[in-house]
DNA sequence: TGTAATTCCGACAGAAACGGTCGTATACTG
DNA sequence: CAGTATACGACCGTTTCTGTCGGAATTACA
């Protein structure tokens, strides 16, 4: 169901660590993963997807390692999970293999592309800097604004 | 990664397709199926489903079917998916089995809750009601205004 | 130059989730 | 009673996810 894979879970955990120590020039995906708990090779199978994006910077060898690319509050959530779990759409009919043959009977791939737009904009609203300002345990109002609008 | 399963999106369909047929007071789970090309057992689960959750009313028999509980626009897509899918959370600390291990060291358990929060209220704002009323290929401005805030 | 640290890359395997089918029981209509 | 339809549980093949392994290429440094 509508859930982000653990790959990109860790993969925000990591940028989120890297966003919260500026002062190394770069940190091994072992240390990031030590940090958490987080399977090592996995991790650091993810921090060279997420450099392959352009995301991260790497660098091999001795006290080598990883560094964001850019400010922490110029990455979106929405590009890790992109980088990480490949074209974001909350339904099957998106591009070829396995997707929905359907699609031409199928009345709701409209409303539902716009709550798709919708919920990538939430994502994309959201940067490594605003996960790093952690605590805050405020209770947060929940006013139940017009948050997407079907039609029109 | 973050989709919904097909058996929402079924779900959805039939939900709709009752919505625009009111003057019928009951539709099998076949006329559904037939109508979209979903396959019929499946979707007869789903309908089942569904109506366990008390968002439709059952009636065995001859000519019957389903018919929605409530009216359209009282039934919200988040319910439809809550329904089909269990309980709704993007990450995976969520309850009990295949939980995340790593949940007491994990520092982004916290914004991602309210990430899911957000999304789930977008879901919620969404009706049958609204599903039904298709037309309006309206291009729709996407404004990106301040949609969550994380922090205070 | 050599060694250790570290990124890079592909293949693979176990586990879970998903999508779908089947068989059968039960309920209602006429 | 016969036919239609829901209700329910078991099952299975496929895909996706999660994690591991093995090795190659890079770099720092002694
Ligand atoms: S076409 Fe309709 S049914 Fe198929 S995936 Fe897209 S929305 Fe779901
Ligand atoms: S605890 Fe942290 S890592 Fe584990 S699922 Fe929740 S958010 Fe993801």
């Amino acid at each position: 169901m509508l859930k982000l894979t653990k790959k990109a879970d860790y993969g925000l955990m990591a940028l989120k660590y890297l966003a919260e120590h500026p002062e190394m020039p770069a940190l091994s995906a072992k240390d990031v993963a030590d940090a958490y708990g987080i399977p090592a090779q996995l991790l650091a199978k993810i921090l060279q997807q997420l450099t392959k994006s352009g995301l991260l910077r790497s660098h091999a060898g001795m006290n080598g390692g990883y560094a964001l690319a850019r400010d922490a509050r110029e990455i979106s959530a929405f590009e890790v999970i992109l980088s990480i779990d490949g074209p974001f759409f909350i339904t099957s009919c998106t591009k070829g293999k396995t997707g929905c043959e359907l699609t031409p009977s199928c009345t709701i791939k409209e409303p539902l592309a716009r709550v798709n737009e919708t919920i990538a904009g939430v994502l994309k609203s959201i940067s490594i800097q605003d996960l790093a300002e952690h605590e805050s345990p405020a209770p947060r109002a929940k006013e139940s604004q017009q948050l997407v609008s079907l039609n029109r």
